[in-house]
DNA sequence: ACCTGAACACCGTTCAAGT
DNA sequence: ACCTGAACACCGTTCAAGT
């Protein structure tokens, strides 16, 4: 979710790198970063930091420092590269088919690193890279839909967090210390579920066992609700849609 | 979301506490959570550690630990503290009138407790403390209103999705270290925005000023969102209706 | 400009020891 | 049963010093 220009703009404080090339390979923020990423994606998130990624650079860890301000300014920069580019809107395209296709990336984005789910949408300022190029397109498109006003900020922030919502929720790690124990716990749990008292959940049992939220035991990067996304995601554009019909018939009368 | 017989159920693996009034004040489990969100609530969660807080309880870090097997699974029962109890369905009501009251009740739950906005739903854990009332209220009424099998898990999924995506995203802190600093950026990057090439972002600065996802510099907890998690949870009822529609449809044919 | 190296003020967690 | 107390193996971050 970052632009090139927000990128550039980012430049450290007391950093000011050559635009050439340097004869010694060295730092640099993007290696920094690329290696935070890739701690996190093998070891997890718990496991990640300055000092073992300051070992993976074979740095000392107050290296770091000259190109990052601190831990949680650079896992901001870990979760853009994470995120990567997210689908600009096109001009031409139906809005439904957009976030069709955005939430399906967006969700691939995460898939490919689940350790940094519990980052994403954590922080305001995991949000400060703002690809204002990727806010245009899709405030563009809702707007050419027909949104406007405050039915236009609400669509936006309607799809900003079911975004988040669901794909934060599917890929939450299941911690490993324990996955062995938790696992069965929770399958001893459900299993032990009185059907007189809970008639629905006993009924739905194999439906909804490590394929419901809270009554999982598996992640989303191990066991992924494919079908749930799906529907989430009809759900989304089909509320939108109905929102765009009551605030045109408002905006009529 | 913690039922009365999750919680018990819970008790420290080498705990054996007498059920009578013992003398001494002394520590509990209950009283070290409520100071550990007391602690979270006034300082912040990233200021939070079990040293600090063993200081506030008069009493040295490691007493902590005879109550409390690990950092993670306190901070799991402390936002089950935090999001307290969450209504249960009635077996009498429009489904649509208690998601209603539902959504409305857990931000609440988390606008109270803005500083565990990001423990929530963060990892499977913290939902360890299941609440099998409340789950087996939620899906009886929407398996009542009609929904079944993939379309009952899709239901249920989305609507779990929905309730913390939004909430999660509306009190994310911004950092307390350079939040004059943060806003001031902010602001300044949003008034330079050029009108040519985003013209629908220029074109509604005002709304989305601080009232729009990735736009803003305060958090939810200094400025509200009420107006688009009205919209949000319209969307996901008509979204559900529709969800339910479709599939009677499909059902019949 | 970029990195080393020492140092500071912390952490979570264990284990043995007291009462 | 419940807490003290010492100890271990870490942290993030600062600052001065080297080159």
């Amino acid at each position: 979710m970052t632009s090139k220009a927000a990128t550039r703009a980012q430049t450290p404080t007391r950093a000011h790198r050559r635009k050439a090339a340097s004869p010694s390979p060295g730092l640099s923020k993007e290696v920094i970063i690329a290696a935070a990423l890739a701690q996190i994606d093998e070891e997890g998130l718990e496991a990640f930091s300055l000092r073992t990624l300051a070992k993976r650079l074979t740095v000392f860890p107050t290296a770091i420092y000259w190109y990052v301000a601190n831990r949680s300014r650079m896992l901001a920069d870990v979760v853009a590269l994470a995120l990567g580019r997210v689908p600009t809107a096109p001009k031409d395209a139906a809005w439904q088919d957009y976030l069709r296709t955005l939430f399906k990336a967006y969700r691939e984005a995460v898939r490919a690193h689940p350790n940094v789910a519990p980052l994403v949408g954590y922080q305001l300022v995991a949000n400060a890279s703002v690809d204002l190029v990727f806010l245009e397109g899709l405030l563009g498109i809702l707007s050419r839909a027909g949104f406007v006003g405050e039915s236009l900020v609400g669509a936006y922030n309607t799809i900003i967090a079911a975004l988040v919502g669901f794909v934060t929720q599917e890929f939450a790690r299941v911690p490993t210390e324990s996955a062995a124990q938790w696992r069965q716990d929770m399958q001893a749990r459900l299993g032990q579920i009185d059907p007189i008292q809970f008639p629905v959940l006993a009924a739905n049992m194999e439906l909804l066992a490590n394929r419901a939220f809270i009554l999982r035991w598996e992640s989303g990067a191990d066991a992924p609700l494919d079908r749930s996304f799906e529907i989430f995601v009809a759900a989304q554009i089909s509320g939108l849609e109905s929102l765009l019909a009551s605030s045109a018939q408002a905006a009529e009368s």
